[in-house]
DNA sequence: CGTGAAGTGCAATCCAGTTGCATGAAACAC
DNA sequence: GTGTTTCATGCAACTGGATTGCACTTCACG
């Protein structure tokens, strides 16, 4: 048993909801995991567990506070693990090459200034660009960018 | 002929690409819109066009710079009519209710801070929240919030 | 006009995500 | 512990936005 899924168990211990084995998997993986990931990615850890089951449990999760749900530039889910109390409000970085998504710490909440009568709920920033090691080889990777010559 | 519909015949000339009536009815059609409109909602306004063409044709403009497409809260493409220059960064609002998308008018970029090595594309930003229509209503529309209570 | 390049329409396909329903496992009371 | 209730799971079918392949048409240009 792994510490990933000792914390999980805690975690889980603290809602008011059954601890099963597929919400302790996908917590598990998602804390070990450390950043967003797709269902998919998820699902790569943990084969066994039924699709479907995996999406609610990750849901249920998002409800619970325990994760954050958030849509990457290609329209995905993507989730991670967060802290149930503090939301979790920072600006996320995809690399457009390698699809990677990475959390960036950022100091004092980002705001905008909503147009009279509006309820702001939550905020998403999503930078798009190329990551450390991408940046060097700038050749995009799959999905073939075909060129395109002026007049 | 509407006045969009020369705007767009305009912008169009100015590219290195045809002039079709698919890319003329895409374009006036976001012209006209004004805001962030999704694939379906121009489909609605143009039944007649095919619906692959017109995803076509709204990814050529985009391409062209003259659309901008931005991935909505339930990751949704949404396309809107942009200045081919001046490259269209500004935060949009999505109403969680109704799920209009709205434009953010905001002064001075926004910015964040990147870790060193990662290289800035373009950043999005996504308000959620209640538009002011919604805000009075406040009761969600469609899919009903299944109450839990703590333990 | 004729020819090549670019754009279109239609059908088929993909893929993330959802829903319905029968079965199984937690929690809780006894 | 056993029984009962409640909630979670697994499987299959389905949805809807988006993409792909390919034959056909249209446009620009010689
Ligand atoms: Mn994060
Ligand atoms: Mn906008
Ligand atoms: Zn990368
Ligand atoms: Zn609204």
């Amino acid at each position: 048993m792994s510490a990933a899924e000792d914390v999980a168990r805690d975690l889980l211990a603290r809602t008011s909801g059954r601890i099963t084995t597929a919400r302790l998997t996908a917590l598990s993986a998602l804390l070990s995991l450390g950043r967003a990931a797709t269902h998919t990615d998820l699902h790569r850890q943990a084969p066994d567990m039924d699709r479907v089951s995996l999406y609610r449990a990750l849901d249920w999760l998002a409800e619970q506070g325990l994760a954050s749900r958030i849509t990457d530039a290609d329209g995905v889910w993507r989730y991670e693990a967060s802290v149930p109390g503090a939301d979790h409000h920072h600006p996320h970085f995809q690399c457009s090459r390698c699809h990677q998504t990475t959390c960036i710490e950022i100091e004092g909440g980002l705001t905008v200034r909503l147009p009279a009568g509006f309820t702001q709920e939550k905020i998403e920033v999503l930078v798009k660009g190329l990551c450390r090691t991408c940046s060097l080889v700038s050749v995009p990777l799959g999905k073939t960018t075909k060129a395109r010559r002026p007049a």
